[in-house]
DNA sequence: TGTATAAGATTTGTATACAAAGTGTGTGAA
DNA sequence: TTCACACACTTTGTATACAAATCTTATACA
């Protein structure tokens, strides 16, 4: 694939951050990463400093660098933009996709459907952001794209969850997900900019009920009093 | 201002590239850069990288860092895109701003009137960026700051022309575009979301209407065509 | 004259050593 | 016991040396 270690070493890093296998918020330690991508520090701290450009990490003065944080103001305005981006990169996508890249976006769906027929839900998760970064760059529009990709970011950190079905009804979503990609496939292959947006947004009301259900997940067993009553009673 | 040499490095390479001092497309020789801020390479190469990772500059492998270009497509898309951009920063910007940042806004319109009547068009272009971009701090939303910003280097770059009045009409347009700022501020202190979208799209059309001059200017003088023939009649 | 190739010069990429800043811990005085 | 300070230790920041790649130029050959 890539062809040398530092760019092994980004892309990792970011499909790490992107999967939450390396938590919002945490420190990243320049001596332990730089031995595990087998690259002194240098390097290292250049994809760092690029990492922070992109929006991935944060870096702070004589104290290194830290994965961007998602704190709870940000998810209001996660929402609040959302649909604005997609959908404008949706109509874009469907106006300005070339044919080439049309093929990509469809191994890139034949490579999803296979991941959760595999049941690797992280692998999932990081081929779902590659499916819509490359709708991203089918509208060939850098200024939407730097707004799509840090959206992207936080979605597939918040969406985590998403694909690790629990229930029959997740099961169902998933599917639902799959066709819903299908579909913005068509539009935009065919060109149609006011039905790749209707799509997307449909898309996006799904991916949203679900982010909810992350963020406000059920409340646990009511036992729990009663347990609590217990250790009181000690 | 800034303590260490490396983020008056960053900071002047910014500025350097947004008022065209260097050219867009040009090469950044880490060398000779190095030796002009007084640091080494290593941390240059840091600041090239944050650079790239915010659209400043585009890295190479093995042929360094060059000026993130400016090529015909590009404006396309950045006229379409402006208006999206512009508007929806100015509403949240209404909705969120907090009264310290208002005051840094007015205090940057000071500044930029001051430089105005100093004719220091550099320093007009720089500021009149600064302005803008504290709208979008104001705005409080990362994913549209994200695009904002990548608008803006294009945005100040094709701008720099705007600033240097070459008869009455741009003198009138630029105190056109003081005004504007003014109403602005008081829209955005007011939170007034819809009168603040208002007024950035007729500053937008104002700026559109400068820059498709700065694209498409008046043609030579048409002495020129007589001089042709006074050479091939040589 | 034009092209291909090889050697040299230039520039970029990486590793290592050292400097500087931050962090933690233990000891002594209030 | 608590606070302050000093000291050691850890981590980040920078400079330099060297390796690798690219670019330039000169030369040979068609």
């Amino acid at each position: 694939m890539s062809k040398n270690k530092k760019s092994v070493c980004a892309e990792d890093l970011r499909n790490r951050i992107l999967s939450q296998d390396i938590a919002p918020g945490s420190d990243l330690d320049e001596a332990s990463l730089s031995e595990e991508y087998g690259i002194s520090r240098t390097p290292l701290r250049e994809v760092l400093h690029r990492l922070a450009g992109d929006g991935y990490v944060r870096l702070e003065e004589n104290r290194g660098a830290k994965v961007a944080s998602m704190d709870v103001s940000a998810l209001r305005v996660f929402f609040q933009t959302a649909p604005l981006i997609y959908s404008s990169v949706a109509r874009q996508a469907a106006e300005n996709r070339t044919s080439a890249q049309i093929a990509e976006l469809k191994d890139m769906q034949r490579q999803f459907v296979q991941a959760i027929k595999g049941d690797r839900a992280e692998q999932v998760a990081l081929l779902n952001h590659a499916f819509h970064q490359q709708i991203g760059e089918m509208a060939q529009n850098p200024y939407l794209m730097a707004a799509l990709k840090r959206m992207l970011i936080d979605h597939t950190r918040f969406s985590q969850t998403f694909f690790r079905p629990q229930s029959e009804a997740d099961a169902d979503r998933i599917a639902k997900a799959i066709a819903q990609h299908d579909a913005m496939i068509s539009a935009i292959e065919a060109q149609e900019p006011a039905l790749a947006i209707d799509l997307t947004l449909q898309h996006w009301d799904l991916s949203r009920d679900q982010l909810e259900k992350y963020v406000r997940p059920d409340p646990l067993p009511l036992d729990v009093i009663s347990m609590k009553d217990r250790r009181n009673a000690v």
